[in-house]
DNA sequence: TTGGTCACTTACCATATGGTAGACAGATCT
DNA sequence: AGATCTGTCTACCATATGGTAAGTGACCAA
């Protein structure tokens, strides 16, 4: 009944624990998780997980494909609103912090992911490739119209993913500058990368 | 006798698990690092890790201590040739490119660190402070000056800060985008990066 | 020689963890 | 009604983990 994350309504048991398990997994970390703890914080037998999910690391594997699947959406969403350069980039920055103010512990599973080594973190990537294709096109495509200052494609977009999700998920470094992580601090943030993003990327001022 | 490391040339034992410790930290996690394999690799029973190191959590915290020691000399360092705004800017990109190169690990501390907890993050940003402390100044000081681009100090600094670290150790990242991370690799990356900020800081172009 | 400290070891231990085996209640099917 | 299936639970278990207690040999001062 209390689902406690709003993204999957469903009272079903395992949607429940892929919710639980993706807020653990996102700010514990993966390892740091146990079943035990899991199951307690959903009233919940271990064995009911173990049921469900044959395994902890087939429960990760769930919970990669299931917010790689979310993420997707949401950003194939905001591409597919066809914009000029600028404004493109732009909303789709947007909709990342629209969607790290609904669902935080989905950038923080991002975030886990490039720690993860090779069989969970790529299953993830690879979920993704589509969506890094796309955007990898679309930045390349731009250049060439000279919207844009030439740079290497995927190097840019490692770049701009690295601030973002920087940007969004260093809870701690944030604290440590003075600005507590409030939604007052994530607009002026969005403002902040927005503005610097314009500054690296457009050619023209627009 | 094998440091395998070559920071802390020191046969010392303390040493010798403070080096095996960060890598470990650094590349499997702290929760994930068990005492019993760290010892495994030194040829050293686990009890003489916890001889130096009364607990886990006590080497770990001797772990930051030592690498924000690090950090922050290599970084004074390379903030003590002052210089006019963008190339003090791009000697210490360059300083923290280097150390990536040196001792990868050290930066794979330092995003570890955004992970774990306010007990360890905490101490580590700490001790890291008066470099931050230093760099907000300086670069608020480049802005008022006009040599940069009016931002917010701190999160420009937090921009900064995880574009270097993503570029630096999103490896899984890099690999899917097809980036084998190579030596020839963060060369291109560390012009890419340097191109990048020097659009979005600098007013004039040099 | 002896007593003590230092660096490290062997011997254990309590606890937590992921996972197996199987029971049990309720619903569904025949 | 009886058989079966579904979802959850209780009962265990092997292993790994961080940590304690106590020993051992080398060295060193008295």
């Amino acid at each position: 009944m209390p689902t406690s994350n709003g993204v999957a309504d469903e009272t079903s048991t395992p949607a429940r624990i892929l919710d639980a398990a993706l807020v653990s997994f996102a700010t514990r970390g993966y390892e740091a998780t146990s079943l035990d703890s899991l199951a307690a914080g959903l009233e919940v037998r271990k064995q009911t997980i173990l049921y469900w999910f044959p395994s902890k690391e087939v429960l990760l594997d769930a919970v990669i494909d299931r917010s790689a699947i979310e993420l997707s959406e949401a950003l194939e969403g905001s591409l597919a609103t066809a914009g000029t350069g600028w404004v493109q980039v732009e909303a789709v920055v947007r909709s990342v912090f629209r969607l790290a103010a609904r669902q935080p512990e989905l950038l923080g599973l991002v975030r886990e992911m490039g720690r993860l080594g090779p069989p969970a973190a790529t299953r993830f990537v690879a979920a993704l490739e589509p969506l890094v294709s796309r955007a990898s096109e679309f930045l390349e495509a731009e250049m060439d119209s000279g919207h844009m200052r030439r740079h290497e494609p995927r190097l840019l977009l490692l770049a701009i993913y690295s601030t973002v999700i920087g940007m969004l998920t260093e809870v701690e470094l944030l604290r440590a500058l003075g600005e507590e992580p409030t939604a007052r601090s994530l607009v002026r943030r969005r403002a902040e990368i927005l503005d610097l993003l314009r500054s690296a990327l457009v050619t023209s001022t627009a």
